[in-house]
DNA sequence: CTACAAAGACTACAATTGTAATCTGTAATC
DNA sequence: GATTACAGATTACAATTGTAGTCTTTGTAG
C-alpha cells in the first residue's frame, strides 16, 4: 500500500472513526474541520480508495459505502515505526529522552503510563 | 522556514554531526550511507540552504563551508510536536499508550528513562 | 599560459500532493 | 417523459520531491 498523505489522512481518520460510511458523511465531518471544498474531499476520497487504503462497497441504497482496509491501529503503529526510525535510528529511548528534554513529556506522564501498562497486564 | 523533506533530512545529519563542513564531506558521507549521486546530494544541499536551514560561508580556501541554521535538537522538537498532532491529537500520553500496546515500548523502557530523568533534575 | 577536474549553478523531468473545476450518469421531481 | 441535482469519474494545474544531467567557473597540475 501507497503513502497516505497528510490531507488523505484527515479522510482516513472520519472513515476509521465511523467504520462504514457514506461520502456524504464523509464531506459533513471533514468539511467541519476543514474549510476544503466538497471535490477536494471527494479527490481525496478516491486517492485512498486506488491507494487500497479504502475500499468502497455500493450497498446502501445508490451511495457508495466506504470502509478502512488498514486498521488505525495497524497504521499507527507503522507510523510510528518509521517516525523512530526517521528521527530516532529507532530508538524509542532517544526520542522519549527528546520529548522530556523539551518538557513535552513529564515524569508524572511516565508515572500514569506505567500504571495503565501495569494494569493492561 | 519550510519543511524539511525526507532525502534532505539525511543530508542534514551530516551537517548537524559535523557542524561546519564543506560539500566535499557531505557527499562523502551521505554516499556512505546511501546509494544516491553525487549530484543529487548537491541538489539536496542546495534546496537545504534555499529553505534557510543550511547557511553557506565561503571561508575554507576556496570551497564552501556549510552549517546547520536551526539545532538538531529545536528541529526534533518541532518534528516530535507536528508527529504528535497530526497522529495523536496532541496528547503525548496516547502516543506512548500506542508505543506500548504495540510492543515498542516496555515497562524497562520507562523505569530506565525515570531514572534518567531524574539525574537531569 | 593551457588544459583539466571538480564545485557549484542551472536545467530537467516524472511522481506525488494540495486544491479544485468540469463532465457524466442516474435517481428523484414535476 | 423532461428536468434537475447530486455522486462519482475525469481532468487540471502548480508546488514539492526524488533523482540526476549539463553548463560555467576556477584552482591546480603540467
Amino acid at each position: 500500500m501507497n503513502k497516505i498523505s497528510e490531507a488523505e489522512l484527515e479522510v482516513m481518520k472520519v472513515v476509521w472513526k465511523r467504520n462504514e460510511v457514506t461520502s456524504l458523511e464523509i464531506i459533513e465531518e471533514v468539511s467541519s474541520k476543514t474549510n476544503w471544498n466538497k471535490n477536494t474531499i471527494k479527490t481525496l476520497l478516491s486517492r485512498l480508495v486506488e491507494k487500497g487504503a479504502i475500499q468502497v462497497m455500493k450497498d446502501r441504497g445508490s451511495l457508495f459505502v466506504y470502509a478502512p482496509n488498514i486498521s488505525e491501529q495497524e497504521y499507527k503503529k507503522k507510523e510510528n515505526q518509521n517516525f523512530l526510525d526517521k528521527l530516532y535510528n529507532g530508538s524509542v529511548n532517544d526520542m522519549l529522552l527528546t520529548f522530556a528534554k523539551s518538557k513535552a513529556l513529564t515524569k508524572k506522564d511516565l508515572q500514569e503510563l506505567m500504571k495503565l501498562i501495569e494494569e493492561d497486564k
